[in-house]
DNA sequence: AGTTTTGTATTGAATAATCATTCAATATGG
DNA sequence: CCATATTGAATGATTATTCAATACAAAACT
């Protein structure tokens, strides 16, 4: 990671040399959008509410796609580190990794639906903006990968054999989505908690003598 | 249903006479957000598709957002009809009947590219327009509520009776919505066949013994 | 210390492009 | 000839982008 520059050089100058106005715009970037929608945000919007003027905004980001990458990519940067930092955790066993897994990706401050609104309004023009899908893509297929593998650990705990751990983890990876999905459609029903369940439960379904998922 | 006359009225005029060119507009938008995102998506370009002018389409549909929002109705009775009648078939087994909304949820005509890309640009904007909502959260909750009737159907045929029918129901929903999300990222991995055996496996280990969900 | 110079950071008004919406004019068919 | 359907050019609003002007701060010089 340190060795390695990442060359991400299009989208940020320098990790080095983030300037406060930086990151400031970035962050009035995702509450515009979580608060009026991708379609409504514009720079105008976003340099008021980062308190700086419209052609500082433009200047320093070059241009508009170019702020909303750079948001994109913080906001993927932060919830790789959430789940990276767990998977990373020594003298942990699978099946509570799991579990801290679960509550990091339905916690407050991933699963709200401030930043599931901004997550969407990415996804839902990822078909027409390679660029949005390259910044996601890449962890996604990190996380399913290292989720994978610890799902094999857990493969003496059931007799399911033909539910492979691949198909586990991509059934797992979706589930969550969608309840994100739905956390921004009634978030009276799909409270967190309620959501973290039904995951719970699915999982139980699969390791049915495993009292944690319980 | 034909008793009760639906207060859509804001939306299409009436059900009884929409003119060839109504349709043809609301195919248009589909198939033109489909194509380029719904940011990108302008009524000279809708009309441009359907073959009339600029203003016919603004004049018909009396603004743009109405163009809209008929369209995602459009989409959304769509999708109801296919599922409603397979609720409404008579003689047919619980586990068939599930197979066959399975069946229905990855067909081409539902689960393609352009549709969910369409669904998602809806979707991604539901916080910030209740009328797009509205559409889609009445539906959502019948088709909830008979697939939750439908999986108590079964309880007797797994041991697990505290993953209840209703969560059973709502997993399900969201991983057929996370799995339509997949889809539009990265189609190569995710084929329709690939997800309905996600599914499948899914339903195969609440239900153990039951043979047609191998 | 105070003044001038120089380079950078920031502004905000002007520009140009895009688009929804309007409506007077025209076509169409009964 | 009338009524209705349809056109497409004009309008006005919105908004990304540009850039000359200004603020600011740090050196450089007296």
């Amino acid at each position: 990671m340190i060795a390695a520059p990442e060359k991400n050089n299009e989208i940020i100058e320098a990790n080095d040399q983030i300037s406060s106005n930086h990151l400031k715009l970035i962050d009035a970037t995702i509450e515009t959008i979580a608060a009026r929608g991708l379609a409504d945000t514009t720079i105008a919007h976003v340099a008021k509410k980062a308190g700086v003027s419209q052609g500082y905004a433009n200047f320093k980001f070059k241009s508009k796609e170019n702020l909303l990458l750079s948001s994109l990519q913080y906001l993927s940067d932060e919830y790789k580190s959430s789940w990276q930092s767990i998977f990373e955790e020594k003298n942990l066993d699978p099946i509570d990794r799991i579990l801290r897994i679960l509550d990091n990706d339905f916690s407050e401050k991933i699963a709200n639906r401030n930043k599931i609104s901004v997550w969407m309004a990415f996804y839902s023009e990822v078909k027409f903006r390679p660029s949005y899908l390259n910044i996601c893509q890449h962890q996604d297929e990190i996380y399913s990968n290292q989720m994978e593998k610890l799902i094999k650990e857990l493969n003496h705990l059931t007799k399911q054999t033909n539910f492979t751990p691949k198909e586990i983890s991509e059934s797992y990876h979706s589930m969550v989505d969608g309840l994100w999905q739905r956390i921004l459609f009634d978030p009276k029903i799909y409270t967190n908690q309620f959501c973290r369940n039904i995951v719970l439960k699915y999982f139980k379904s699969i390791y049915v003598d495993e009292k944690r998922f319980s």
